[in-house]
DNA sequence: GTCTATATTGGGATAGAC
DNA sequence: GTCTATCCCAATATAGAC
């Protein structure tokens, strides 16, 4: 019989080295950015050692920013695939997700905004593999949207282009909330989001 | 008489040291953000040298930063003024405004970004004057926004709460429109920014 | 897989001549 | 105001013992 030391807790600090790294540096990614980040300072934080990082990310920090957006990715996919689950209706699940972006925003003292938008600016030539992780995971939310729609009776093509609007005007009202430290754009743009999916025949 | 050899054509390299530099980190650190430009190639781009920069500069990359996040205020307040005060319905000046954000990412290959978004990110605890430049940004913006739709025949409330949406829903589009290296997205906020206008009341 | 030491490059910033 | 030389430090990345 096998034991299955991978089924952990994914809470306790009893995590493998290498996901214990992605967390770590996509958390510090978050809040200064992919070239504000220093390897050394992920490594430190993670609580392992420089050797270990390569060890595990031998592309250097390109491959952990890599993992970073895409470890930032699934974390926002689940919180949208459990609000769209959880309620029938999309604008109202769409007003939760709004309150939800500023809960976090507001108790990270505004640190912490979009994982993958702050990890991904800064980096165009450089580094296509971030930019393709930072398209694929947008693509992905849009995606969990635009089904969500489907599922409440829009039409596809209506779906396709609302979720769009949705996962571009999430984006953009945490920006502004964090660089206002203030939650009313998010708030405003859940609201007028709710409308535009209630109007929108 | 008094010659007044400031004023010059703002597009010839006949301009005045200063404002050199700060059009050139403004521009990198649209392309490359605030942490991944270097005070050195900045003044090697702006045709200066090192001593000029913290002669004009001398808090150093910070004050330049906060210096370049207000040039592209300014930038794009132009060309927000200049949209809004051309088309009498807000809702077609909202659908010109994101054809030229498209129109500009696309000539640069998806370079060419928010500016003052991407210089901003990645900067949160150190350089509190960056991200209260970047937020003064915003708040210019929005109120050029909601100004235009008080003219329009908006209440007052109507029109700052629609402001906070446009803005921050162009901002999320551009970003996604970089990211994803397509149109598609701001083409699509464009139109249900306009439908939205249209509809609220 | 983990750890330490180190090579190497480039960063921001300063000094002082002109 | 402009320019060059330089200091100091942090960055990425590597080597090799354990």
């Amino acid at each position: 019989m096998k034991t299955k030391p991978e089924q952990q807790q994914p809470h306790a600090d009893a995590l493998g080295t290498r996901e214990r790294i992605v967390r770590t540096a996509s958390r510090l990614m978050q809040r200064q950015g992919y070239q504000g980040t220093g390897i050394k300072q992920i490594a430190k934080e993670a609580e392992a050692t420089l050797g270990s990082v390569y060890h595990f990310f031998p592309g250097g920090k390109q491959e952990l920013g890599t993992a970073a957006v895409r470890h930032g990715d699934e974390e926002f996919a689940d919180i949208l695939r459990r609000t769209l689950d959880a309620e029938e209706d999309p604008a109202t699940a769409v007003l939760v997700l709004t309150g939800e972006l500023a809960e976090g925003l507001r108790d990270s003292d505004w640190l912490d905004g979009c994982p993958v938008t702050s990890a991904v600016v800064g980096t165009a030539p450089d580094s296509p593999g971030i930019q393709q992780a930072a398209a694929e995971a947008f693509a992905r939310w849009r995606g969990l949207v635009a089904d969500a729609l489907v599922r409440a009776g829009f039409a596809e093509g209506d779906a396709r282009d609302l979720a769009y609007t949705v996962i571009s005007a999430l984006e953009g009202a945490e920006m502004a909330a964090q660089v206002g430290r203030s939650v009313e754009p998010l708030e405003t743009v859940g609201r007028h989001l709710a409308h535009l999916l209630r109007t929108y025949r």
